[in-house]
RNA sequence: GCCGAAGUGGCGGAACUGGCAGACGCACUUGACUCAAAAUCAAGCGGGCCUUGCGCCCAUGCGGGUUCGACUCCCGCCUUCGGCACCA
């Protein structure tokens, strides 16, 4: 008998697949079928997390062609980014080689790992085939307006030497590098995505295929609050203050005004006054906090006054303006409305500086006026203090007193976003250039489509520290106007890599289009991706950008997808010893040496196995080895009877000990085909098929040599077709075995008999006032009057029952019958 | 602080619609095979109690509740993890 070597056969049909060119896209207009995992930054080798991402994806794609779709199931590179020009300034190699190297390198062991995927249509962000469709989509945005340039505070990270949008800033620290952020006054290329803010946060509705803790961090993200807007006048100059508050009902108890230390009007209340020296002194404090100290709950609220006040338009009174460390320009209007009494925050500050406190809102069953408020009260209640609105219930003085400001011109209606326009020049070199020129006389131009693509040049210097290298290459930097033909410069930021990976999946459908980035007709065919697979880290970030690109494409008329990815399954990590893998704790497991110890097909069951693919894992050396011990069980037993269930063609009549091992597998097929199916649980659908093979070694027991062997040959096949999608190099090797031909990756999946999971008799539980006391074998199918005269008089339960009154018996058919007795 | 997810044997996990808690795997124990070991095959494996019986009691983070019946539903709490957080 042969041994399983995975050495010996997975190279094999690796080199079988490829020639055979098995995997390529079929077209025939079946019913389609996207698949989609995340595709890897090409940062060196393949680590735990692809292996586990790629062997989902693997799974589906190769069941969902089983069952008769035409599966998309494409890989490629996001290739642009910092760690390439981080190792060219160290180890002096250039980006580009650096990227192109590891590209081989993970290629070669996403092959090693067996994954099905259609290689004709890779794509490499850092081609200028591929980056020349992202500048196309740059200008896109910029001719719909929806590219623009501004100078304002951004993030800066001082490691990484470039800017950083919002979604990329966790806790104040740069998501890639952790290093602090500090905040920078730049002229930045933003794109306009709060344009799309309302319709991002709305079709998060349509993603019911999503998880629900990812909708709503999207949603959190997208931070929808709804109020008005309401115009102070300031005493005296009659510049007007406009303020965004979610509490219009409490614009009576105002007893001050706080503006943003950046807020423009700060410098022209003061000039010239007594209070200029100190407010510009407190301005300045305030602006070197770190964006940290100044997010934080824990950092005391500081105000200080400048001198003059504004008036509230709903009573004419005049309230202080202050200036605090609190106030965020980024929001809103840069300008806040002081209620302490219903507001907690503004209690805290008002107690502070002793401002006055007034109670407009009472709450319900209180006394107007006898308790002295020791903390805000943000509940609802009827308006009091409020002049022709006393009395008025607040959820309804919300609209009535911005109709009142809105008849005045003195307020409106209003919704804010969290969501800020997304920054998204980097002021690096290894990513794709931004394709606009300036010119003295024309200004800002846009580089026309047919002189796309503006080409990365290769020979730049790389330094530590130093500005982008494009900057310094005079070649690049020196152009003509395409306008006017006169001189010009180059704009020498790249893009955000995360531009570059929000297109990529309508790349994929139409891979090798030289005149545009893909045919709508093809995108259509494809475009949504039916289940896209990755890390939940790209929750945001990834996930938010793809959704904008999409419905950008979408009102282009490009395409007639509004969301990119239907269904979402975000994987857990994969973790050794409770902890994340690192270098430095000296757990990481990589899978070369699983391929090289186990084979890939074992390395992937254990993977899918181990835990739910939505769940952490837990990797664990001992686990490996029982999936290794489980597919030499399955070779051994496909061997030892590959040859008697080919040369045997007819059957003796099934006994009861066959009828059980049809049973088993079929019971086994339902199992697996609807955990892929529908629940995505493979690591259940992988011990469903292992208990089948445990049936076929008892079965073996029982029978010895008289095995029936038209029902072993069955179940063999059963068993190999189930297992490919899990094992591919095992299944092809056992199909072959099995005397079979074609690949088993190209057979039908089986469905499964269901007069095979049939049964004569069933056992049922019997319950004493719910405790389990008995069980009974009853034929299948028998009435629940049936049962429980059975129940009743068995002897058993006798015991249980004598003596006492049954006030009530359940009968389920099937299951059990619970007696109630007292 | 707000939002969300999770908590089940020594371990990873299962129990899908309220109906046998612990499938499957790991670890462990025992037996067979062997000169021996490995591999393999077979059996056992939540805790407690005794009267050793297809016995009884306890047990799914804790405390209540609903129900004939709760890992599952409801209320309150604890712990862990994740996200957001001076957002006006």
């Amino acid at each position: 008998m042969a041994e399983y070597r995975p050495s010996v056969i997975e190279p094999k049909w690796q080199r079988i697949w490829e020639e055979k060119d098995y995997y390529k896209t079929d077209e025939s207009g079946r019913k389609k079928y996207y698949v989609l995992e995340m595709f890897p930054y090409p940062s060196g080798r393949l680590h735990m997390g692809h292996m586990r991402v790629y062997s989902i994806g693997d799974v589906l794609a190769r069941f969902l062609r089983m069952r008769g779709y035409s599966v998309l199931h494409p890989m490629g590179w996001d290739a642009f980014g910092l760690p390439a020009e981080n190792a060219a300034i160290e180890h002096q190699v250039h980006p580009a080689t650096w990227t192109y190297k590891n590209i081989e390198t993970m290629k070669k062991q996403q092959k090693m790992l067996g994954i099905s995927y259609d290689w004709e249509r890779e794509v490499t962000t850092c081609n200028p085939e591929y980056y020349k469709w992202t500048q196309w989509l740059f200008l896109l945005l910029y001719h719909r307006g929806l590219a623009y340039k501004k100078k304002a505070a951004v993030n800066w990270c001082p490691r990484c030497a470039t800017v950083l949008a919002n979604e990329q800033v966790e806790d104040g620290a740069c998501w890639r590098c952790g290093e602090e952020v500090t905040v920078k006054d730049l002229e930045q290329w933003f794109f306009r995505i709060t344009d799309y803010a309302e319709r991002l946060l709305d079709d998060l509705k349509l993603l019911d295929g999503w998880p629900e803790r990812v909708r709503i961090m999207q949603e959190n993200w997208i931070g929808k609050s709804t109020g008005a807007e309401i115009i102070f006048t300031v005493q005296g100059s009659g510049e007007e203050i406009p303020v965004f508050t979610t509490r219009p009902d409490t614009l009576f108890g105002v007893t001050y005004m706080v503006l943003a230390a950046e807020h423009p009007l700060v410098e022209k209340l003061t000039a010239g006054t007594p209070r200029e020296a100190e407010v510009r002194a407190f301005v300045e404090k305030t602006r070197k906090q770190t964006e940290i100290a100044r997010s934080s709950m824990e950092t005391e609220k500081e105000g200080i006054f400048t001198g003059a006040y504004c008036i509230n338009p709903a009573n004419g009174e005049a309230v202080p303006i202050l200036v605090g460390n609190y106030v965020l320009m980024g929001y809103g209007t840069g300008a806040v409305m002081g209620v302490p009494a219903h507001d907690e925050r503004d209690f805290a500050f008002a107690k502070k500086y002793n401002l006055p406190v007034r109670v407009v809102i009472q709450p319900p069953g209180m006394p107007e006026g006898t308790v002295e408020l020791t903390e805000a009260y943000t509940g609802d209640g009827v308006l009091i203090n409020s002049g022709r609105f006393n009395g008025m219930p607040n959820t309804e003085a919300k609209e009535a007193i911005v109709a009142y400001l809105a008849e005045r011109k003195q307020g409106s209606p209003k919704v804010t976003y969290r969501l800020r326009d997304w920054l998204i020049s980097r002021q690096r070199y290894w990513g794709t250039p931004i394709p606009i020129v300036y010119c003295d006389r024309c200004g800002v131009v846009p580089v026309p489509v047919e002189q796309l693509p503006v080409i990365l040049p290769d020979d730049v210097v790389f330094k530590v520290g130093g500005q982008s290298p494009l900057a310094e290459h005079a070649d690049f930097v020196h152009t003509s106007c395409p306008q006017c033909g006169g001189e010009a410069r180059r704009e020498t930021d790249t893009m955000d890599t995360f531009i570059d990976s929000s297109w990529y999946y309508f790349r994929y459908t139409d891979p090798h289009n030289t005149s545009a980035p893909f045919d709508r007709e093809k995108a259509d065919t494809w475009v949504p991706v039916d289940q896209y697979i990755g890390g939940i880290e790209h929750a945001i970030l990834h996930l938010l950008y793809s959704r904008f690109i999409t419905k950008v494409l979408h009102d282009a008329g490009l395409t007639a997808a509004v969301e990119p990815f239907t269904r979402l399954l975000a994987q857990g990590m994969v973790n050794k010893d409770g902890a994340k893998m690192s270098k430095s704790k000296g757990n990481v497991v990589s899978p070369d040496e699983i391929i090289a110890k186990y084979g890939a097909d074992t390395g992937r069951l254990f993977i899918l196995f181990a835990a739910p693919p939505e769940k952490d894992l837990d990797w664990s050396d001992r686990g490996v080895e029982g999936c290794f011990r489980f597919l030499k069980r399955v070779w051994r037993l496909v061997d030892r009877y590959a040859d008697t269930v080919q040369s045997k063609c007819a059957g003796n009549e099934p006994d009861e000990a066959d009828l059980a091992l049809r049973r088993a597998f079929h019971a086994a097929l339902k199992k697996v085909t609807e955990d892929i199916e529908e629940r995505f649980n493979f690591n259940t659908a992988i011990s469903a098929i292992m208990e089948a093979v445990n049936a076929a070694y008892s079965y073996q027991n029982t029978k010895g040599d008289n095995i029936n062997a038209s029902v072993m040959g069955e179940v063999l096949e059963l068993l190999v077709l189930m297992l490919a999608p899990f094992a591919p190099h095992l299944g092809e090797e056992m199909w072959e075995r099995l005397g079979k031909t074609g690949s088993v990756h190209m057979q039908s999946w089986p469905r499964y008999d269901p007069d095979a999971l049939q049964v004569n008799e069933v056992e049922i539980v019997v319950q004493v006032n719910g405790k389990l006391r008995g069980r009974l074998m009853v034929p299948a199918g028998l009435d629940a009057e049936a049962m429980q005269k059975m129940a009743l008089e068995d002897e058993r339960i006798l015991q249980h029952t004598t003596g006492k009154q049954i006030v009530k018996v359940i009968a389920v058919p099937g299951k059990l019958v619970n007696l109630v007795v007292r």
